[in-house]
DNA sequence: TTAGGGTTAG
């Protein structure tokens, strides 16, 4: 009820309206001729015209170049130059440390940007907003919210002014980590917050499907005069119909266009993709020939949802000329979008066109990444392509890609299912090794069932070799649990990895259990196997 | 010239 007079008419019915397909030849939407490439020789060798001419030009200018260069992230490029600039005896001034800073930040390197912190305030400069939220922004993009709480309660304390910018990234890396509740206690202890504060709150409370209380929020600032802007609608929109009311969504995009305000192609990739999981497609090739005639040229996240919906109908013929058209208008496809028809080819029973697609990949300079790799992986241990499938498992780990609980999950899965335990042990053991192997751990104890007593018996003692004697012990309370009990070898393989680990008085009491189970079995006349 | 929020895959 509570969104009864926002809900507007239905744009769905007009979007009906146009046309089915789109005109793929505007020549607005062709790729353009200068290529990024180009225009970074030429950032780099104005750079070095800078750095050869007599007088030192004012170091703006070389704050411009170095600026074109971070918008284009390349961060390494511009950490070089201001080195080179250094060398030559010229002296950056604050905005070309900060800008150092935030290139070091980009690259993860917080000593480093720390360090040029340090020589801002050793030059006695006064470092500026802009040098503090860099820091801050690099402390969260790395994870380290709380270093970035920190360093924001310090520099509060002192007197620092902070400006605007500076609470966005706070909540924002708050709201990341799912500290809703932290974040909306920040953005309470702010006097005016702004639209983009509005925007970061509503959108965690969407994704943490609290739907009533982002409402609650964008009513709020609409009362305050507040007025929503195109990220925080497409904000509503995506929230929306995430949580399964799409209809309301519908009517926040009734009210942006009712408000002057034009959805860019982050709002219509979300409702396309809304639509294409709905298995809507006809809908969502509308949206798209709407958004082709508001001139707003599709991107490759736009194009990677709709081939993703013509997969899930099983459409595959049509993928072909989403691909084309995609050429066509000189949209390059990323990893995304070969791992999309690679799960679509699988999913439609292709599984060597998805082989092919594969292999094609690196000609592309597209590089498979984990889950490329884990969807195939996947596809070829659901139809029984073991070997395959672990030798992908053995080419993604020489790449560099980490297996997941999602990988792991599909190849023990698999080869359980099909009496390869060795090979399931030689997984745990890599397993054993990992962060998270408790996590995959427990994923695998949950796809496990209905096992035998030797395959039990088997996983155990690998278990136990390894020296992950609670992964064994929790296994063998599983086993019991599902009714699947003991025998002598299993309390064998575990009474000689605890005294071998030292674990006397556990090994003790399984010596006992194994005791009593005998006697209570040899009372029940059933013999002891 | 430098800083903030929203979209796609297993």
């Amino acid at each position: 009820m509570w969104l009864s007079k926002s809900v507007r008419v239905s744009l769905l019915p007009s979007i009906a309206k146009f046309p089915p397909f789109l005109p793929m030849h505007n020549s607005l939407f062709c790729s353009h001729s200068h290529s990024q490439t180009s225009l970074y020789d030429e950032a780099v060798s104005q750079f070095n015209n800078l750095l050869r001419e007599r007088h030192v030009p004012p170091i703006f200018e070389f704050g411009k170049i170095l600026g074109f260069l971070v918008r284009m992230k390349q961060y390494p490029t511009a950490i070089s130059l201001i080195k080179q600039m250094e060398l030559k005896g010229i002296h950056n001034d604050l905005a070309n440390l900060n800008l150092l800073i935030n290139c070091f930040c980009h690259l993860h390197k917080l000593a480093l940007a720390f360090s040029v912190f340090a020589k801002i305030l050793k030059q006695g400069y006064h470092p500026n907003a802009i040098t503090l939220n860099t820091l801050m922004r690099g402390l969260c993009d790395k994870g380290e919210v709380k270093e970035a709480l920190n360093l924001h309660d310090k520099v509060v304390a002192i007197g620092f002014r902070l400006d605007e910018f500076t609470y966005p990234i706070l909540i924002n890396a708050l709201s990341k980590i799912g500290e809703i509740e932290a974040a909306i206690k920040l953005f309470r202890t702010i006097q005016d917050p702004s639209t983009v504060m509005y925007s970061i709150i509503i959108d965690c409370l969407l994704k943490e499907k609290h739907p009533q209380e982002a409402y609650d929020f964008y009513f709020e600032m609409v009362i305050k005069g507040i007025s929503p802007d195109v990220v925080t609608y497409s904000t509503l929109i995506y929230g929306f119909c995430l949580v399964g009311q799409v209809e309301v969504a519908v009517g926040f995009l009734n009210e942006m266009l009712s408000n002057n305000i034009t959805p860019d192609v982050y709002t219509y990739t979300i409702l396309i993709d809304a639509l294409c999981k709905e298995k809507k497609l006809g809908e969502a090739k509308n949206v798209l020939s709407v958004m082709l005639k508001a001139y707003v040229k599709p991107n490759v996240v736009c194009f990677n949802a709709l081939m993703d919906g013509y997969y899930l109908v099983n459409k595959v013929k049509n993928i072909k000329q989403v691909f084309s058209a995609m050429t066509h208008m000189g949209v390059s496809p990323n990893v995304r979008t070969y791992t999309i028809m690679i799960n679509g080819l699988i999913r439609n029973e292709r599984v060597d066109e998805a082989i092919n697609l594969f292999q094609e990949m690196p000609s592309r300079n597209i590089l498979p990444n984990s889950v490329t790799y884990s969807t195939l992986i996947d596809g070829l241990c659901k139809t029984g392509r073991i070997s395959h499938a672990w030798d992908l498992f053995h080419e993604m780990h020489d790449r560099n890609q980490q297996a997941d609980v999602i990988t792991y999950s599909s190849l023990i899965d698999a080869l359980c299912k099909n009496h390869h335990l060795d090979k399931a042990i030689e997984l745990l053991r890599k397993m054993g090794r990992l962060n998270n192997a408790q996590e995959i751990f427990q994923d695998l104890l949950n796809k496990v069932h209905n096992l035998n007593i030797s395959t039990y018996n088997a996983m155990i003692n690998g278990l136990c070799r390894e020296g992950l004697l609670d992964e064994a012990l929790t296994l063998w309370s599983k086993m019991e649990d599902c009714g699947c009990l003991s025998n002598a070898i299993t309390f064998e393989i575990i009474i000689f990895a605890l005294f071998k680990m030292g674990e006397t008085e556990k090994a003790e009491k399984f010596l006992h259990k194994m005791i009593a189970r005998l006697v209570e079995m040899m009372k029940g006349d059933t013999l002891f196997q």
